[in-house]
DNA sequence: AGTTGGCACTTAGAAGGCAAGAGTGCTGAC
DNA sequence: GTCAGCACTCTTGCCTTCTAAGTGCCAACT
């Protein structure tokens, strides 16, 4: 069935409504803070069809409307207005970047917290890394006896050390050798290349095999563990809103976000998109009365990260999605300006 | 006032009671369960002196008593029993840290999630770095045009990235032949010296001036970035406990425990000694109805880091104690093998 | 002098009743 | 299709009452 203009306007007013007060909408309201030009009474009749038609529900019967689910996502995909954020708001995002030194983990961090604070709340981030990232660099050097750090360089400035244990009675000189031809194989490869390379090259390090078979697990390790890179901020913000007043959701809440797994996983679900919206159930990782929108970042075809935001399903999504189309548009600047 | 056995055996049992049950502890509950001989009129005149004394307090005139913050200090500093792990516990420490490569990152959260499922409160740790960690090995590489990565490598196994911009100018050479005198300089250096060595050197790197200062930034950087190394593992947990039953409570324990520069000043303040209790207000950063239980482990001279549970004033500090004893004894013997 | 049973007293918390207020649904008139 | 008016429903706050838990104190006992 098809919304008619009223009815779209009146479940714009209501979303919107209940969004910045967290209360039930009345009919009342809505003709003294919006429509004017018709009573209470129409309004109540229309909001009842709405109710009908599953875009809204009361929580008793004398109470005002709230919206459901299937609203919000009307409202996300149709209703909404554009926000814009003020000229306070976007030095704020410059400023946030300003400061670093360019080490990708401090990027995001820092996006994390200004993301977070701008909205008001949770924000998770990660960068981003996969299969394609590509290898510039590998470094192993000794440590202890039996033990060599390695380091990984890829294109995105990701850097993983890991100890790797080597055979003892390995000389300095034979490591210094496996390290040429370990960066011989991998460099300039893809990571994924990187990890079936195993058997086409076996042959050439019949006595480098150890230290080759952990370099291939270090990165089959890194490539699997999405979630190492996850940062988050504002994990207190929760709490700033009412339909967390109560500490069993506030726990609810927290259980999912400290799950660094669940996290990840959600944020590399569809990194294709721009900007994706979730409300409630619409990710398996996410509670019912959660959603979260999130932002993929590119720098030309490399991708930056995932940035977003979790919060409840009366979320400001206007406000979150200008929050992270600034902070994309100044990123991608940043990069580009390099 | 010193107090009597008896006093003493009473206040015991009201912090354990306390502790495990979360409900104010009545004269009856204590003759009934703890004390058999004597009549609850009796332990009644020995909770009013122990009131008066200023160890226990009451909601309300016919409520049962409360511990204060002394009654805590005092029972951790006398009265609490040792605990003792079971051999379940213990092998759950095992296993925890069993799985990981020696990557030193990935022990400290290996040890603050156990610690935090142990214990079931929130854990922070931080890996010790400080000015007394010598740099192993510097390592600059281009990676654009004008930027390079700087990687610094010390004792404790701890690694920083850094961009660090270079002149234009540099050829590769320059820069390779830059990279060997910095880790001429510095190589061997604890960490306080390298910051300090700038104006020593400084005729000899006539034209790496820039490269040089850069690497002195990004050392002193680190060295006073106390909050980096923070990790922090079961944030959610301390709505396990009643005593955060209202949200505004969690909001305040959350916003001290995602401040990491105030989870790390508190972590690295006195970490000279072995197992440091502090109760209430007895740290700055440290609200006052927290605790906090730290560790510092340390491997022959070389300190590890320190680890530590924030929670309630009704911590089961028992446990937590000899959880952290038992992660610090796990973790040496892992060190010392190695 | 310390211990104890007994008893009066205090308080929180649960349960019930009542009135006010907010908001709706419906109806009949325009 | 719109709307004023009215009956109805439900929540919320407030008051009262009642009960259970626990204390403090006192006089009697060892």
């Amino acid at each position: 069935m098809k919304l008619s203009d009223r009815k779209k306007k009146i479940l714009q007013i209501v979303v919107d409504e209940y969004i910045s007060n967290a209360q039930p909408v009345s009919s009342k309201s809505i003709t003294q803070n919006y429509m004017r030009d018709v009573s209470s009474a129409t309004v109540r009749s229309e909001l009842a069809a709405l109710e009908e038609m599953g875009y809204l529900s009361q929580l008793h019967t004398s109470s005002g409307r709230v919206p459901s689910i299937e609203a919000y996502k009307l409202y996300v995909s149709e209703l909404m207005d554009k926000g814009k954020l003020t000229g306070k708001e976007l030095t704020q995002i410059k400023t946030a970047f300003a400061r670093q030194s360019g080490n990708m983990e401090e990027v995001v961090k820092n996006a994390a917290k200004v993301i977070s604070e701008l909205t008001d709340y949770t924000s998770i981030a990660v960068a981003a890394h996969d299969e394609d990232d590509v290898i510039e660099k590998i470094s192993i050097f000794p440590f202890k006896e039996d033990t060599a750090l390695l380091l990984i360089v890829t294109d995105r400035a990701l850097i993983r050390d890991k100890f790797i244990s080597i055979p003892t009675d390995m000389t300095e000189e034979q490591l210094e050798s496996a390290n040429r031809l370990v960066n011989r194989t991998f460099a300039g490869k893809r990571l994924g290349e990187a990890m079936a390379a195993s058997l086409e090259a076996e042959e050439q390090f019949e006595s480098y095999r150890t230290i080759f078979d952990r370099v291939i697990d270090a990165i089959t390790d890194y490539v699997n563990d999405k979630s190492g890179g996850v940062v988050m901020a504002g994990e207190d913000k929760i709490l700033n809103h009412p339909e967390y007043a109560e500490a069993d959701k506030v726990k609810n809440f927290l259980s999912v976000v400290t799950s660094r797994d669940r996290i990840a996983d959600m944020l590399t679900e569809d990194n294709d998109i721009e900007i994706s919206i979730k409300i409630g159930g619409e990710d398996k990782n996410l509670p019912d009365d959660c959603s979260l929108v999130t932002a993929t970042y590119s720098a030309g075809n490399v991708k930056l990260g995932t940035y977003g935001v979790i919060g409840p399903l009366r979320m400001d999504y206007q406000k979150v999605v200008s929050v992270l189309e600034g902070v994309g548009k100044i990123l991608e600047d940043m990069v580009n300006k390099k």
